[in-house]
DNA sequence: TCTCTGACTGCGT
DNA sequence: AACGCAGCCAGAG
């Protein structure tokens, strides 16, 4: 059988997949939904990503899928809308070092770990 | 069953 | 340089 409890392994392992990645992201570093799509393939779309990080939703613990070091290309925190609190997102970055202002993140680029060049 | 939106990105004009 | 559009896949109405 195939289990019709569940959609498709294929979308299941695609947001496992995610959440690996994500979770391998180090602290005081953040990655983009771009850059995990990329690593994946580029083939399911940035959109996915962000999508698979609903369905990580930190609500369940935070520490298991810190998806607040995902943010969008530009370093904005686009998701923090979609945390406990609008404010928990950014309070989670600037614990760890990363400093945030107007919702986008300083030295973005100095915070930036790409898992297809750093996780080689 | 069809349509729309959605934690996005890149390309074209 | 700035704005708009199309592409990606899946879940919900």
């Amino acid at each position: 059988m195939n289990t019709p409890k569940e959609p498709t392994d294929s979308q299941r392992n695609f947001f496992q997949d995610v959440h690996e990645v994500v979770r391998l992201i180090p602290p005081g570093r953040v990655s983009t939904y771009g850059a995990i799509a990329h690593y994946l393939g580029a083939r399911h779309g940035a959109r996915m990503v962000g999508y698979a990080l609903i369905a990580a939703v930190p609500a369940r613990g935070l520490e298991q899928v810190p998806a607040q070091r995902v943010v969008n290309r530009n370093g904005l925190l686009t998701g923090r809308h979609h945390f406990a609190t609008p404010t928990a997102m950014q309070e989670a970055l600037e614990a760890e070092g990363v400093r945030i202002a107007d919702d986008q993140v300083q030295d973005f680029k100095n915070v930036f770990w790409d898992p297809a060049q750093e996780l080689i």
